[in-house]
DNA sequence: GCCGTTTTCGGCCCGACTGTTTTCAGTCG
């Protein structure tokens, strides 16, 4: 699919439009048109086909013409004619906090500066003294942002920021503060967040910022004010605080949880019924009407109330008006992690302490599903320890009470597309999860193939991290994601939400799309420790962004319902 | 450049902060 890679030229145009001072509706064009790519599960080439590019909302002539001629040859006449006036680098000038397109062409256009290291160089010589707008104090800003960026390196994992959060959460409540809450894309759950942001609601903005600031994992203090408050945490995580006085709390929290996209809409509602809204409140005229709550905000534009993981502008705001929007899947529907590791094979954890964790988390249920036989590196269990696994699993199970273990196996698909274990132990197992862990390159057809084959087996339950991309650190293998859903739907086989932190996949548009086509969902954490079990509150949240439903995952069904699914 | 249950033309979200300014531009969220 090209979607990503029109998309990005098409963020591309719009950066460099910035620079050159274009007109600023059409600008937002061109970047909605990239969001609305990204987001898109169809291939855009095969709407192109079907001339069906305008359907696409965001989309108009000028745009699907430009996506046509990509297609066709490889390149767009206008991205072609902007690169030759605006060098990339000047683009990524734009990266640096504080710098915007009219800095950035300001410095390419004096002093043709084209890069972050020849920028650098000319504010400590001195040479962006004497340009229009620039002082000592934005010099200095400069080169801070350039640190920064330097520092900061890209978004950080959510799964690693949400832990950060908890323990900010906590201590800034034991210093008083009674309204708390994370916001941003931190609280939207997305897979990676740009910085953290907490919000209090508080009278005593300048003593809870001190006390922030001066808590212990803070490396860094970039600012301190009554209101705002910016740290950098151990490990290079940027933090921010905002306080507000509590009667604005729901206001600020819908406010800076966003998205933008989603606030702009929402925005634009409350102009046509004659409100306002900003930080502090909802308004009409001079009256503010509401605003402690954040359920004020959403009851007098006379929509629902839409839960943080939904606000991307993808439909939840239509949903809301029309009262459709889904029942998400929360923590408290979860009965069992689906995919956990022991120390069987490449994991560090006893059974019985997985059980007794899986219980005390309030679950009834989990599945042990330790690598197959081919697997060697992670220490994969052959013919014999699976069977003498399942017996030790069944005797465990007649220890437990009110707490059931599943017999389950993460089991590799060959490269042919056959299963690492022979029917005969696959049909002993209660839970066959089937898993690509080599040949990753296989062109785009055969590793399809090779992954509907494994679902044809009628032992294979569910299928591993279906696309095998690691966050930031490797790309998805390259599969025709729409035939495996159809597959899925046809062969009645359950698709993995990964919820290991480096992992979330499904990824949140593709587990929307597999819903849509009646394929359910299995939520495992692929714990090999005792302490990743926490991170099914990344999958469940990842379910929510996907619009998933209790209905839709399978770690919503009771043990005796699971096994019945799973049988039948 | 997109879009339309008031529109095919004329709209297209809002406010704070900062730094550079004598009244505002640029950046950010």
């Amino acid at each position: 699919m090209k979607n990503k890679e029109i998309a990005d030229i098409f963020f591309e145009i719009a950066e460099m439009m910035e620079i050159l001072g274009d007109n600023l509706f059409r600008i937002n064009s061109y970047k909605k048109a990239a969001r609305v790519l990204n987001d898109l599960t169809e291939d855009v080439e095969l709407l192109s086909k079907e001339n069906k590019l305008k359907d696409i909302p965001g989309i108009g002539t000028g745009m699907a013409e430009k996506i046509t001629q990509y297609i066709a040859e490889r390149r767009i006449d206008k991205y072609e004619e902007l690169k030759r006036e605006i060098p990339e680098g000047v683009i990524r000038l734009m990266e640096i906090p504080g710098m915007g397109p009219k800095t950035a062409q300001l410095v390419f256009k004096a002093l043709n500066i084209t890069n972050i290291e020849d920028l650098q160089k000319a504010v400590k010589e001195g040479k962006l003294r004497g340009l229009p707008g620039i002082g000592q104090k934005k010099e200095e800003a400069i080169l801070k942002g350039i640190k920064i960026i330097k520092d900061l390196g890209n978004r950080i994992l959510l799964g690693v920021a949400l832990p950060i959060v908890s323990e900010m959460v906590k201590k800034i409540k034991q210093n008083g503060a009674k309204l708390v809450s994370p916001a941003g894309s931190l609280r939207r759950m997305k897979e990676t967040v740009g910085d953290i942001d907490i919000l209090v609601g508080d009278k005593d903005g300048r003593k809870i910022i001190s006390d922030f600031v001066r808590q212990g994992g803070v490396k860094e203090v970039l600012a301190v004010g009554d209101t705002k408050g910016r740290v950098i945490v151990e490990g290079g995580t940027q933090v921010d605080i905002r306080v507000v006085s509590p009667d604005c709390f729901g206001a600020a929290l819908q406010y800076f949880t966003g998205s933008k996209e989603h606030n702009v809409r929402l925005r634009e509602i409350a102009k046509t019924k004659g409100l306002k809204i900003n930080e502090y409140g909802i308004f009409k005229g001079d009256n503010k009407i509401g605003g402690e709550k954040e359920e004020d905000i959403y009851e007098l534009l006379g929509i629902e109330w839409i839960p943080p993981v939904l606000r991307e502008d993808r439909g939840e705001i239509e949903a809301a008006q029309t009262k459709k929007l889904p029942r998400l899947v929360a923590m408290e529907d979860i009965k069992c992690d689906l995919h956990v590791h022991s120390n069987w094979s490449d994991g560090t954890t006893e059974i019985m302490a997985l059980a007794e964790e899986a219980e005390r988390l309030g679950y009834t249920h989990i599945v042990i599903s330790d690598h197959s036989q081919s697997l060697k590196i992670a220490n994969g269990l052959d013919l014999k320890r699976i069977e003498a696994q399942i017996e030790e699993i069944k005797k465990i199970n007649k220890d437990l009470k009110g707490f059931k273990l599943l017999c389950g196996s993460e089991v590799d698909i060959k490269a042919d597309g056959s299963m690492d274990f022979p029917d005969s132990i696959l049909k002993e197992l209660d839970v066959v999860i089937g898993a690509i862990h080599t040949n990753f390159k296989q062109e785009k057809k055969v590793l399809t193939g090779r992954i509907i084959k494994a679902m044809e087996n009628p032992n294979v339950d569910i299928i591993a991290h279906p696309t095998g991309r690691l966050i930031g650190a490797r790309e998805a293998y390259d599969v025709d994601m729409n035939e495996i859903i159809k597959a899925a739907h046809n062969t009645k086989t359950a698709l993995e939400i990964n919820s290991h932190y480096d992992r979330l996949d499904l990824q949140d548009i593709w587990a929307h799309k597999a819903k849509e086509n009646g394929v359910k969902m299995a939520i495992g954490t692929d714990a090999h420790h005792i302490d990743n079990l926490w991170m099914m509150r990344l999958g469940v949240g990842l379910a929510g962004r996907a619009w998933l439903e209790k209905k839709d995952i399978l770690n919503t069904l009771s043990h005796d319902s699971l096994i019945k699914y799973l049988t039948n």
